[in-house]
RNA sequence: CGGGGUGUAGCGCAGCUUGGUAGCGCGCAGCGUUCGGGACGCUGAGGUCGCAGGUUCAAAUCCUGUCACCCCGACCA
């Protein structure tokens, strides 16, 4: 490719609305240009960068035995129906109405499409396992797009769906993972593998690949001692005893003249923050219940494992008009004792969900769910009994893993992800069944895989790049080779042409920058666009008859022959 | 969806307070001098000032509405 009539040259100047670096990057050298928000033209450069990180996830799903298809972007929303998610308040779909008036979802995810098409056909037991995947752009109504192509609404997402009995299934995760492992590493991207909640896509466990960066919106931990890494959303952490020894005193309510905040409640009492209950009421509009989670005074309630425990979907804190006028509590004096089963207006019923940390503490204190009245020596079991009972605990950074080493935070871009769907969409569509050894008919079990093509090419250029531009990685490089002539005599072009020639006919690709512009922007060019390799062409290196090679992520350049420059940049 | 902000040439911005025929830098085109880390001179092209109403003799500027985009939050692979 000749760099004067390449599409998207790389420029000089940079937008103002570019905060992060890929960003910048990517819009500056030329690879990707903005529609509107969320939406992005890939430019040739950004597309040969594209296609490249495909072949290389097609190649390793194809190892797998993974087997490529395609499926229709616009799924009919009978299909979306079926499995209720039309209705899930968790994901909003694109809709679109055809001239009939058919309903249609665009393609945000394809569990359904795949269990449709799959029943479409009459399987037999023999045929199992296998995983079907495609590439595919996908369509997300995200409330807010941003950080380049690292949050967008429409990206081309490699998606994968395994059908196989729930025997084989721990193989082909597994399988999965380590072709994940493998994809990524080619790429160049260190991943972590963190366990994470499943969401919207269903099912019991799922682990997402992230890509540490500061500038990912996942927040995980690690423990380094013993490998454990999972998404926030799931953590969990050692809860050591605290007073676990101590006597049970009788219950009494106190006078309590003090502010709302748990610092309050320390100040007042002197006594140990662990020592105090934690309420938090939550409101879940999904399913129209009052939730009261009860922690430990010293955690932090996570509203993930909360929403799980308690089977809610779209959790918001309780107002004050509520606590007071519905439940007849107090803010800041909320308790489990006492609390009334159902709001007295409006009869929503009221859940009570227990952290397992209310068991490390004994003579807890807290509110009396009225003002400036507290309980002291307050004991779970005997003063209340929590509907549901689960760890609802958010991890926190220094804490200690259930391995017992010390959770160490990371943030990082969640570039892919497998998921264990079970039963799950099975059981919801009809007719998801093979025909077993023995002949009846057996639900699948599956699972489900992804991969964002576009925001694994940012998550690479957050993880190789430099005060002047891109350093790509060979594997997907868009040019292997960036050919600069410096001056327009012949034989400066000549030589140039020829080197050009040589490399291209050799199997390496070139982008050979013929523009009649000086060496100074030709370099800043190059350095942006992150080819891996520079070949400079003039009158001296002419003279010497050799040629000046330089490694995009080196300082130094060397001088080299014909042949020696192929052997080099081949390899 | 809540809070804040911005829309003027491809990009970055000024002009708006106090209405009077739209400007600067970069980039782009032509010519010339240059040519190993983003040169210089001259010439030129390019904008119905996001859109729609309104006020006015007159609106980029004032008023109303609307759309888009950015940031924070909520939400989310």
């Amino acid at each position: 490719m000749k760099m004067s009539k390449l599409f998207g040259k790389p420029s000089k100047t940079e937008g103002s609305d570019y905060k992060i670096p890929s960003h910048r990057l990517l819009v500056q050298a030329g690879f990707i240009r903005e529609s509107t928000a969320g939406r992005y033209y890939l430019l040739p450069l950004g597309l040969k960068v594209h296609e490249n990180i495909i072949k290389v996830v097609r190649k390793h799903m194809n190892a797998a035995d993974a087997q490529e298809l395609v499926m229709p972007t616009l799924h009919p929303l009978e299909l979306w129906q079926e499995t209720n998610r039309t209705t899930s308040v968790s994901f909003e779909l694109m809709k679109i109405t055809d001239r009939r008036g058919a309903d249609f979802a665009l393609g945000g995810t394809a569990e359904e499409m795949a269990v449709d098409l799959i029943r479409k056909f009459n399987i037999s037991y023999r045929d199992l396992p296998f995983n079907v995947y495609q590439f595919s752009n996908k369509f997300r109504d995200e409330m807010r797009a941003r950080g380049g192509l690292l949050r967008v609404r429409e990206f081309m997402m490699k998606d994968a769906y395994s059908f196989s009995t729930e025997e084989q299934f721990k193989a082909i995760y597994q399988e999965m993972w380590d072709t994940y492992k493998a994809i990524f590493a080619e790429l160049g991207l260190n991943v972590d593998v963190v366990a994470a909640d499943n969401g919207y896509i269903g099912g019991e466990y799922c682990h997402e690949f992230v890509a540490e960066s500061d500038q990912g919106e996942s927040r995980y931990f690690i423990d380094p001692q013993s490998g454990y890494a999972a998404h926030e959303d799931v953590a969990t952490f050692r809860v050591e005893d605290k007073n676990v020894d101590e006597e049970l005193r009788a219950m009494q309510p106190v006078d309590a003249e003090r502010g709302p905040t748990m610092e309050d409640g320390v100040r007042f009492h002197d006594l140990p923050l662990w020592q105090q209950t934690k309420d938090v009421l939550f409101f879940d509009e999904a399913t129209k219940r009052y939730i009261l989670a009860i922690i430990r005074g010293d955690f932090d309630v996570n509203e993930t494992k909360l929403m799980q425990a308690a089977g809610a979907w779209e959790l918001r804190a309780a107002t004050e008009e509520e606590v007071r006028e519905d439940l007849g509590s107090e803010p800041g004096f909320i308790s489990p004792i006492g609390m009334v089963k159902q709001g007295k207006k409006s009869g929503f019923p009221v859940v009570i969900v227990g952290d397992a940390s209310l068991r490390t503490v004994r003579n807890m204190y807290g509110g009396a769910n009225q003002k400036n009245k507290d309980i002291l020596n307050i004991n779970i079991d005997r003063d209340f009994t929590p509907d549901i009972e689960a760890d609802i605990a958010l991890a926190q950074a220094g804490m200690k893993s259930a391995d017992g080493g010390e959770l160490v935070e990371k943030k990082g871009i969640e570039v892919g992800n497998i998921f264990q769907l079970g039963y799950h969409y099975t059981n919801l569509m009809k007719d998801a069944e093979f025909t077993n050894e023995s002949g009846t008919r057996e639900k699948y079990y599956m699972g489900c895989y992804g991969i964002g093509i576009g925001r694994t090419l940012a998550a690479v250029v957050e993880a190789f790049h430099d005060d002047k531009g891109i350093l790509w990685p060979a594997s997907i490089a868009p040019y292997r080779v960036y050919i600069a002539s410096l001056g327009t005599s012949e034989a400066v072009q000549n030589a140039a042409n020829e080197l050009y020639e040589h490399l291209t006919s050799a199997g390496i690709e070139v982008l050979y920058d013929d523009r009649d512009v000086r060496p100074g922007e030709k370099f800043a060019d190059a350095d942006l666009m992150g080819i891996p390799y520079r070949i400079v062409v003039s009158e001296k290196t002419i003279a010497n008859a050799q040629y000046e090679v330089k490694a995009r992520a080196e300082a130094e350049a060397s001088f080299l022959s014909l042949t020696e420059v192929i052997k080099r940049v081949a390899s």
